[in-house]
DNA sequence: TCACTAATGTACGAACCAGTACGTTAGCTA
DNA sequence: TAGCTAACGTACTGGTTCGTACATTAGTGA
């Protein structure tokens, strides 16, 4: 047996001193507790109390909680979009494709609480360390590419009778799909219904995608 | 001539002591600070310095910080109930009146950014200052209602082919607008799209209406 | 007009918290 | 194996921040 903790490779021994794990386990730390507390309410000190290294090494690696946050957001808006890379949408007609890419946008926002709650404190402070960063400036958006083929092959084959812009689209299916989580607290609290209850998971996940296409196959009626 | 800060009501003499236009000053101070810094970042000592009285007031009239920021939150949501009141749509057949009471909450989201700001807030925090107010729990909500009447009268004269939850649509709508507001700086650093620009407003505006009332007739393709 | 209380102001304290000065050691390389 | 440096730990500080003790006064009712 190599390591309790960490699974690790074989043959490559666990070391006392591991920058990259180091770094690695500042980063799960602090995205619990920043999405937790929020950018204030989040603690340096506390982040370091839950790694095994102490709060030298977080302004080591980071310099400070402001860029510590910023790597944070990094890393979480770098995973949304390896998962959206990874979606497969070709074999399927235009509604269906659609129907498939909110689904996945649904399942993605509710297995992600944390990343939510990231994104709603981000916007709080109005977006000033995503500004801050050169990488997620130039990250783009792969669900947003596969929206915009659905949408040219579904205004081709005429299913699709809006013309709908790709952003436009991407907006109405995150609103949703955000929306359920972020707001999940205040809602059940006022309307006495939890959003995001398991039970419902299904029925809400068929709404959207419902939604959706009666918008986009819908006769417009012209004012 | 009475007085040059203080419209006041004509025979009312402007007083130095007047409690309740120091709680409502508090309170409007408040809101901007917590809307703009959320909780952990605002700062009392700044509220205080921007009111005509002192921090020692906020502590005689609400008690403390979390107890400010619940009655910050009272106020918002009490205003809010207050406008969904007012909204009339008995003239209008359903699907007219659902796309009136979806340009209402639109106008009500984009014209309030500091009432979605402290939602957004209240929601890291899980809700705990609303769980906290007796006020908010029995607060109920007049939109709600309108959503109910206009649903059943849809049902009724076989407009509306879905058999949806008044909840339900109220999610709809509602997330619409919110995330339009709330994800505002996200979206726009990561999109370079600004969600609030004036001149996508009617955009915005009919496609929130059109997408409702496409959900609410459309014929159900059964999976 | 006199006393009483609600309303207000000042000054301060204790805890907290981001950030750092300084010292130490594991592990690699020549 | 000697020496070098990246990686790490301890202990501290200076400023901040919520909250309060204590003193004071405007307005009101007897």
């Amino acid at each position: 047996m190599t390591s309790v903790e960490e699974p690790a490779r074989p043959g490559e021994r666990e070391r006392i001193r591991d920058a990259a794990r180091t770094r690695a386990e500042i980063l799960d730390v602090a995205t619990q507790e920043f999405a937790r507390a929020g950018y204030d309410g989040a603690r340096v000190d506390d982040i370091a109390a839950r790694t095994r290294t102490t709060k030298r090494m977080i302004y080591y690696y980071f310099g400070g909680k402001e860029q510590l946050f910023t790597a944070v957001l990094e890393r979480a808006y770098g995973a949304i979009r390896d998962a959206e890379q990874r979606i497969d949408v070709e074999h399927l007609d235009p509604v269906a494709a659609i129907r498939r890419l909110a689904e996945v946008t649904f399942d993605h926002h509710e297995q992600h609480p944390d990343f939510i709650r990231l994104v709603s404190i981000e916007n709080i402070h109005e977006a000033h360390h995503i500004a801050a960063s050169e990488k997620l400036g130039r990250m783009g958006s792969p669900a947003l590419d596969v929206i915009r083929r659905i949408l040219e092959e579904g205004r081709r084959s005429g299913l699709f009778t809006a013309d709908v812009d790709a952003v436009d689209l991407h907006v109405m299916i995150s609103s949703f799909c955000f929306f359920r989580v972020s707001n999940r607290y205040t809602f059940g609290a006022l309307f006495g219904r939890d959003l995001v209850d398991p039970a419902q998971r299904a029925h809400y996940r068929a709404m959207l995608g419902d939604m959706v296409i009666a918008y986009l196959t819908a006769e417009r009626t012209a004012g």
